[in-house]
DNA sequence: TGGTACATGTAACATGTTACATGATTAG
DNA sequence: CTAATCATGTAACATGTTACATGTACCA
């Protein structure tokens, strides 16, 4: 199976712009707001890819609208390559996550401290939970003519499974972990 | 709270240390098998990590032994190092899932691709999940003596949940995302 | 009129990946 | 004796992060 060579960020990118034109900032807020949870870009990224596709011609920068928005279009070629790219096999995925190293060490801590680190990383996970709900809710009871997007609908419910089962795994770890003390 | 400002993949090797010396290879198979889902190592990093880690004097290098194994060992100041490092908040978790990015954009494969990856992906879950529900069965009737690290129990438990989550996930895409047609 | 969110971008640096070169040991 | 696995390492490159600089528009 031909493996990918391009570069995945850029073509994530480019898969947003086919919904049509769209700013650096735009693409950032979308990424994360839709699929945060399993892929990522940083603002610098961003704008150096978009720097490189509109040099290679996959992309087409528009006019500068208010506050210097510079929004960008996909081109013929920029389809071509994106079409080219997704038809490959995606390689398996990679998962950085240093609270689970600190469990995983967390013999070499004192007691409490990761109870702490966990009740912080719950509140952003609870979060993330509940925005991926909204999302879910919004894509079920879509309303008439434009029907919602199966292949978003999937993604999304991704990270609400993905969201469920942390805070799940959270609430799983055993007090002594945590440095809760079991009741008295 | 303080933030970390040391390199977490060479902190991850550090705290493998403190079980006793080992070599880059055994320190990225360890790291692989049993941390595999939420943390990842290549070769190269490791080598580059060990070498800095033993010029600012964190570890120390072995005699070679037999096929040139160079087993290294924590140092006092790299034990030092390491519950510093460990004792702040970790950072959020970065996934990046390209199988996920297929599907958020399936409409613009051809149909029956995207059941292909994700036949494709879906062996490669069962092995992990596989060899995660192996280490919590040999966690769990760990016998006598040495009782099992609960730290590292919950580890592999959030990997077999993740594995879990994940294989379900696909299990739950409607046939018609990945091109398997309804019975007729 | 002042703060917040919007918006772009560069530079320096850190980290991660791929490809390659080299060779020892072991199992069959 | 040969293939697979073990084992180390370098070099070049690609990608990701952090910090900074600059300024606009909106809204309370």
């Amino acid at each position: 199976m031909t493996s990918r060579s391009v570069n995945a960020t850029a073509m994530s990118l480019l898969g947003f712009l086919h919904e049509g034109p769209m700013t650096g900032w735009n693409l950032v807020a979308a990424v994360t707001r839709q699929i945060g949870d399993f892929w990522s870009v940083t603002q610098s990224q961003v704008y150096r890819e978009l720097s490189t596709m509109a040099d290679l011609g996959l992309i087409r920068a528009g006019k500068l609208g208010p506050r210097d928005r510079r929004p960008y279009s996909i081109t013929r070629a920029g389809r071509k390559v994106f079409r080219e790219w997704l038809a490959t096999n995606p390689g398996p995925e990679t998962i950085r996550f240093p609270l689970l190293l600190t469990v995983l060490f967390g013999k070499h801590l004192p007691p409490g401290r990761l109870g702490e680190f966990v009740e912080d990383h719950r509140k952003a996970h609870e979060q993330r939970r509940d925005e991926y709900a909204g999302l879910v809710e919004a894509i079920e009871s879509a309303t008439g003519d434009e029907p919602p997007d199966p292949y978003i609908e999937a993604t999304v419910r991704f990270g609400l499974a993905y969201e469920t089962t942390v805070l799940d795994w959270f609430d799983s770890l055993p007090p002594a972990l945590i440095g809760r003390p079991e009741q008295p």
